[in-house]
DNA sequence: GTCCTTGTCGGT
DNA sequence: ACCGACAAGGAC
């Protein structure tokens, strides 16, 4: 049974002398593997150790390189990775806001990495998920995991306990374990001009939705704001979006290709007149965030 | 059972 | 540092 945050006598800063103390004590059950987890679960833990060049480690926030796509013997970068497995976990992960214990291994890459053997470095979530190109050219899943802290981490708590009580039920067909995706939404200026230019319908379904305050609409980026995409909060990166089709957006559900005909789902984008939409960015989402192969 | 993996060890 | 040999445990 895969446990999913916090482990009973576990605490952040313990150490542990190798891969089989960390899988025999189930904080991370591979004895090889990277990253824990089923790709219908989601992922548990992951171990960071310094073994793919693309990661990149700031302490608090980690971008993680999905596995898979190395050669055996030189671990260097030779094909394309695909979102399957661990790197499916980890989306399963990010997309139902599970908490993913991190282990640091011991390697000179990093500033946060432990002087020698494993440490458990606490609970982090993962908050976003792309493809690119890495170093050598091929592309690698990327996954940036921040860590969980405070309030947040009672949150997990919580949840935890919710598992522990869906673990203990006999019929497990029947329950399920209440997931809160939280998205952190923003009203700007800009985004609520890009809502009432659309009189708050989504520009790919035309679905109005009311509500007893108003009508609701989100504005989603094109190319997302922040590191390392750093795309501008600007009208021409901006959609006024229901909010299923912004999740699939995020997500790689469907893309835009130039000519406003959407890839993945049925239909053309609708545009007002006026509204000039970059299409470098609807490329940086195509190329980042769209995948055809997991359909 | 088959395949996979951010291991580990001992050689050079 | 690099390489081959061997490997545990889990996902599917």
């Amino acid at each position: 049974m895969r446990i999913f945050g916090e482990l009973p006598g576990l605490y952040e800063g313990d150490s542990f002398r190798n891969r089989l103390e960390l899988s025999q004590s189930g904080v991370h059950k591979p004895t090889q593997a990277g990253i824990s987890g089923g790709q219908n679960e989601g992922a548990d833990s992951i171990i960071v150790s310094g073994g793919y060049e693309d990661d990149e480690d700031y302490g608090d926030i980690i971008i993680y390189t999905g596995h898979g796509g190395r050669d055996l013997s030189t671990g260097k970068q030779v094909t394309n990775q695909e979102l399957v497995r661990g790197n499916l976990a980890l989306a399963e992960s990010c997309k139902n806001g599970l908490p993913v214990r991190v282990i640091r291994g011991a390697h000179r890459k990093s500033n946060f990495a432990p002087e020698d053997n494993y440490r458990y470095d606490g609970l982090f979530r993962v908050e976003d998920y792309w493809k690119e190109k890495g170093k050598s050219n091929f592309i690698v899943w990327r996954f940036r995991l921040r860590k969980i802290e405070g309030e947040l981490k009672k949150q997990s708590n919580v949840l935890q306990e919710e598992q522990a009580e869906y673990n203990s039920k006999e019929d497990k067909q029947t329950k399920r374990i209440e997931t809160r995706v939280q998205r952190i939404v923003r009203d700007t200026i800009l985004s609520k001009k890009i809502k009432e230019k659309y009189k708050y319908t989504c520009q790919v379904c035309d679905t109005q939705i009311e509500t007893s305050s108003g009508y609701y609409a989100e504005a989603a980026h094109i190319k997302p704001l922040g590191a390392p995409h750093n795309g501008p909060d600007s009208e021409d990166n901006l959609l006024c979006l229901c909010p299923n089709h912004h999740v699939m957006f995020d997500y790689g559900g469907f893309g835009i290709l130039k000519n406003f005909e959407l890839i993945g789902i049925e239909g053309k984008l609708k545009i007002m007149k006026g509204h000039l939409i970059n299409k470098d960015y609807l490329r940086y989402h195509l190329e980042h965030f769209y995948d055809e192969k997991n359909r």
